[in-house]
Formats: structure tokens, C-alpha cells, sequence
DNA sequence: GATGAATGAGGTTTCATTCAT
DNA sequence: GATGAATGAAACCTCATTCAT
């Protein structure tokens, strides 16, 4: 319990424990102010270090923020895919899937926006902030892609559609979490059960509207 | 045609004109680097004047964003009005309205995500400025308040859970866009079809689904 | 009655009335704000005309201050002028002389103070502005000296002490009028006899005091 | 003497230093240019530090003003005490106390004016600088009041007339010092000698004047 | 002559980044 | 490594002055 890896040498375990301290106050900071509202001088105070110090663990804002979304993805992804390895029935998997990314965007929704939809600054094709950018969309993309493929598999999901479908749930669950929970407060009984019922009819459904 | 209005002066002609100027490069400057991005420097650059010209036709760089949303909003509501005051059967009335929005979108994304979900920083509550959008955006609502009577009025749409449908259409028209059609390429073939089936299962369903 | 001047041609009467409104204004934008708190704009709008009206009649800002404290300074000093003119005894001369000077500071204050002690940033030494501001100062306190002078020819006044008692005066007369009338509310009963008493007794004490 | 506060760590001591040199920069400008004339592009480079570095030792040009005028008056009231808690005759109390309150006006004169009479964009009523201005303000009175108290005990000044003896020593000290030693150069040979006999003559005589 | 829109230099303030300690 | 003061570019806004109508 003391040790927690006593490999890594006090020094080195040190080091990360400060650079994790400092991603969580600028996680703090996106979440309270956004992306673009992030101040350096705001993180340093928040995570309790001298500014000059976040410049000893990421070489710039923009390479810190990158962290930072990159952190929330990660922990994302992870949970999506254990979402997506069991074997439960695919309506459970699928709500599963929902309560998560909703629970993640109560808990950072700019991080979640970004992810989605690629803020507009920051892909500045070519550079090396939009590419890492790029990558991450893309894994959220396949990770959408992977429970649509259990739904398809599953025969719970229209089959040809399968971006369509990625996209459908995508848009719900962005939508849902801006314009239903606006300020904390949703202004929607149940948000899981709307999108699922949105998504389930829309992509299960064999006619068209207009 | 050569007589845009001969009884107001030459003057108050070019002034508006270039206050509309003013207007139109703002909106590009929103629509490529979103409300948070645009530097009146720009703006000026873009428009062709002076940094002092912009601040002759508005008092504030908050008061020119206002005036660029609301010029927006004014010009969709009144679309949005249009559509709901014909009497057309519902499903047309509602595509039409979901067309439009999405044009809308694709013409300058940012404002309308701006009317649907009030950027954090603006609406600095019992600020003029906050007042203002928050009066935009209750008029949006209302808009969306009224194709949902309308499809509730014509036996389309369950009855009461107005406020749910007009959360569930806000959420499906601002994620559509904002997901599918990120960087003007539209990543799904009928973004207005997949709206309308996910919105009308949903909202016409009897059955929940988790 | 309808006839001011008739040698004077009508456009003429006409120019000269205009540059008398502007100097109007200017000196009610003075009294309020302030010799530095005076903005082109603030005193075309007070008078009524456009901006670039003010400059077909003075040819820089400057240069409307000038005229501005010129024609203050000259109705004052004739006035001084008269009232060492005449041949009343002297104390009632010099109780007149500080009436009128605590009149015209109530009516604006910051040209007497521009008169009296030469504003930091105007007497650029050199400059046309300067050199005609310190000629008014200079009139200024040779009207100063007549009163004075008036004094110790009636025997009321210590003789050798002119530029003494010059400065005395000035100093009171300022003086009381900036401490004692802050925000229009006198802070002392009678500041002119307060002010008389004070000059006359230390003009006329044989002894000293430190 | 080599050892200015070994408690006191390097860096604070430096920080402090530098903060004392913007001030010392600023109360420069401020003798040079007056309060209105002070601009913080200035301060910095007669400070020699970028226009950045003053924002970190104070939060805005209003506070940095502020800090000057407050430094100044702490060091100006601090010797006014001393002056009045001694028991030196009234009459060397008062002299002292003069010559002190023209040995600062000599030093920068704007900041006596600002205390002494309040200058019209300050005291936005209500505001946190308004509040602080009239509040030295007040204390600057406090320290008029108790010297003339002083003679009054003394039986030295006329009794009953307290608010006018305390506006006319400050009518003089100011005045004098405005009009007599404008641009460095005392206009009159011994002005403390003056104020104390117009001061004395005025606050002692039995019988008025006009 | 009057107009008032346009100009642009100059002032205040913020903030990412560097660097001596 | 950590520190945090210093930097300076860039953003907002004001205002004296010019000039086409």
C-alpha cells in the first residue's frame, strides 16, 4: 500500500505525482471556465506550483491541454472498451455506453465537446497539435463504431448503415449533454433513457419520414 | 432597381451599408474562428477599415457580437415563423424547419450553437449583454416551442412533453450539425433525414426503452 | 434691437455667433470636467455642431482651449480693470476685487487655476501655446499688482512688498476657492471677508512672527 | 549596515525594491506631468522595467496611483504627528509644520493638491479608490485639525472657528505653494514667513475686515 | 461653411513564455 | 526541479484630426 511501485525510483514517482497534480487542476480549469478560458497562471495557482514549473512537465499550454484531453480520453476509451468486451445483452452494453459518456461530460464537458468535434483552432492541419488532436477524434469515432458493430452484430441495428449510425449517437450524446444540461441543471428527466430511445428508433426503424 | 430608396439620404445609405460590412465580416471572422476568436483587428482587416471605424458603428467588440447574433437570430426566427404559419401537413412543416436550421448551421455554425446553448462567458447574469442573449435564446426556444405544438396539435407527436421534445429536436439539430457536418463536409448523406426519423420515433413512440 | 452691428455683414454675424456657441460649450465642458477632461467631441455635441464644424473655426484643439481661457481671462480682467479704475477707497476696491475673482472661479474654476499657475503640460516653453498662456499670466498678475499697487498708494499696504503682496493675493484667492468651495459647497461661511482678513493683516503687520 | 534584513529572503527583498523603484518612477511623473498626465508606458521606462512587469506590483494603473499618493501621504502625516506631539511652543509647532508641508509640495506638489482638495475623476463616490482618496483626504484634515487645536489651547488662535482656521491653513499652505513656487522657483523670498503671518494675523484679530 | 465617417497613434491591460536564483 | 519576476506581443478602446460630400 506504502509502495506503490518500488521500481520506479522516489525521484521519478515524485515528478509524476506533480505533473498528474497539475493535469488535474487544468482539468479543473476546462471544466469550470472551458478550453480557451485556460490560463496558465489559473493552473499554476490552482495545482499549488510556481508557473514556471508547469513548464518543467509540458513544454507549452498547448502541449499541456493536449495532455489534458488526451487523460480524459484515455479514461474514456478504457471504459468504453470494457463496455464493449463483455457479453452482455446489446440494449444493456448500449446503455451502459450512454450513462458513461454522459457521466464524463458532467464531469468535463468542454473535454467531451472537444473530443467530438474538434475545437477550431487546434487542428491546424499539419501541425503536430492537430494531428495528436486528429488521432483522438478518430479513436472516439472507433470507439462509437465498436458498440454500433455490437448492435449490428447483435441484429438490434439496422446493417449499411454503420457511420450513419456512429454519427446518429454521436450527435445525441454531444446534443443531449449541451442543450439538455446546460449549467448543471438538466432540463430533462432522464437523458439516458431520451437518447437511447432516439437512437434505438431512429436506427432500428425500417421507413423513412419526409 | 437602380433606386434603393431615394428618400433616405446618400449618408445614411453608406453608413448602414458599412455597418453591414462590418456585420458580414464578423460573422465570417465567428464562422471561421468562432465567437471567442474574433479580434476586432480582424474584423477591421477583413471589413476594410479601421480599428476605430468598427468602434464609430458599435460601442463595444461584445456590442458587434451581439449585433452579429442577433442579426442571425432575427433572420432565422423569421424563417422559423414563416414555416409554422403556413399550414402544410406537420411532416412537411418539420422538414422544412429542420432544413432550415441545418442551413443556418452551415452558414455560421457558432451562432447558432451560441442561441442554443449561451456561451459560458456572455451571459454574465444581470449584465445588459447577458440579458440580451438570454432573450435571444428564450425566443429560440420558443421557435422550437412551435413546430413541437404544431406536431402535437396534429396527433404527430405525444402530448404532454413539450418541453421534452423541444430539448430532444434542440439537441438533435444542434448535434447533428455540429458532429456531422464538422468543416462544411457533411459526414452523413441526409443529416435533415436522420434528424427527422431520430426525432419523430422518439417523440412518437409509446414504448420506453431501458 | 435687430440690428447687433450693420456694418457687419450677415455672414460674418453669422460665422462669429457659431465660433461664440463653440466657445460656450467648451467652457461648460471645462467647468465640468475639467481642462484635461475636455474632448472635441464632448463639446461639439454641447454646442451642436459637427466635430469637424470646431475646426473650421480653431484651428486644433489647443488651440479652442486657448481661445477658450483668452476670452474667460479678458472679461475678467476687465472687470479687474474697472474696479481699479474708479475712485473708491481701497478697502472697498480690494472687497470687490476678491468678490469678482471668487465669481468668476465659481463659474469655472479650472481657467482661473490655468491663469494662475500655468497648467504642467501647456507652458511648453517655446511653443506658440505658451507663450501666449504665459501672457496671460503675466496680465493676470499685473492686474494683481494694480489692486496691490492701489494699496500701498492709499497707505493701507506695506510699501516694498509688492510682488509679496501680489503673490499673497493670488494665493488666497486660489486658494480658498479650490479648498473651501470643493463641489460647488462652500466650506466657510464668508470666504471673501475670510480672505480679505487674512491679506490685509499679514499686507499690513509692521511685526513678524517665525 | 551590509545586512538590510537577513530575515527578510533575497527575492521578497529584491521584489520590494522594485516595487519601491515604480513608485519612486511613478511620483516622478506624477511632480513632472501631474496625476492626470502620469501614463504606466511612461512609469516603466523611467523605471526601466517592460510595461508588463508594473502590472505585477500593482493591479492597474488606478491602484499604482493610488500607491503614490498613499506612500506620500504616510510619510507626510507620519512627520505631521511628530510635529504635533511634541511640546515646543504653538508658535515653533506651527512654523514647523509649514515648512513641512511645503518641503513636500516642493517634492511633488500633484499629490499634496490630490490630498488636499480631492481631483474630480477620483472620488467616483462609491468606488474602492473613491473611498481611499477621501479617506487620506480626511486624514489630511485630522492633521490640520490638530495643529490648529493646538493653538487654540495654546490660546494662541481665536476659538469657536476651528473649520475655518483648518480651511484657511489650508488654503494658504496650498495656494502658496501653488502660486509661489510654480516650476521649482519660489516667486517670494520666505513663504513659510508669509503663510504664518497671514495665517496667525487672520486666526488671532478680534475685529473683521469689509 | 457644415458635416460626420474614417483614420491611426497611443493608452491600458492580459498572458504565454523565459530565466536567474 | 522549483520558483516567480520580468518580458513583450497582442488585444481592447479613445480621441484629435482629416476629408469627401
Amino acid at each position: 500500500m506504502t509502495d506503490p511501485n518500488p521500481k520506479v525510483p522516489r525521484r521519478e514517482r515524485e515528478r509524476l505525482r506533480h505533473r498528474q497534480e497539475i493535469l488535474d487542476a487544468a482539468r479543473q480549469i476546462v471544466g469550470d471556465r472551458g478550453i480557451e478560458g485556460v490560463t496558465v497562471e489559473q493552473v499554476a495557482k490552482q495545482a499549488d506550483f510556481a508557473v514556471g514549473s508547469i513548464y518543467r512537465h509540458f513544454s507549452s499550454k498547448e502541449d499541456l491541454i493536449l495532455a489534458v484531453v488526451g487523460e480524459f480520453a484515455d479514461g474514456m476509451f478504457e471504459e468504453m472498451a470494457a463496455v464493449t468486451a463483455d457479453d452482455r445483452p446489446f440494449d444493456e452494453q448500449l446503455a451502459r455506453f450512454v450513462r458513461l459518456s454522459l457521466a464524463h461530460q458532467a464531469e468535463c464537458q468542454p473535454l467531451f465537446e472537444a473530443l467530438m468535434t474538434l475545437p477550431g483552432q487546434f487542428p491546424a492541419p499539419g501541425s503536430e497539435t492537430g494531428t495528436r488532436m486528429m488521432a483522438m477524434h478518430q479513436r472516439f469515432l472507433g470507439a462509437l463504431d465498436a458498440i454500433v458493430a455490437l448492435g449490428e452484430e447483435a441484429g438490434e441495428l439496422r446493417k449499411g448503415a454503420r457511420s450513419s449510425h456512429v454519427i446518429a449517437l454521436g450527435a445525441l450524446l454531444h446534443g443531449y449533454a449541451k442543450v439538455a444540461c446546460m449549467g448543471g441543471v438538466p432540463m430533462v428527466a432522464d437523458p439516458t433513457h431520451e437518447i437511447l430511445r432516439s437512437f434505438l428508433h431512429g436506427a432500428r426503424a425500417e421507413g423513412g419520414v419526409a
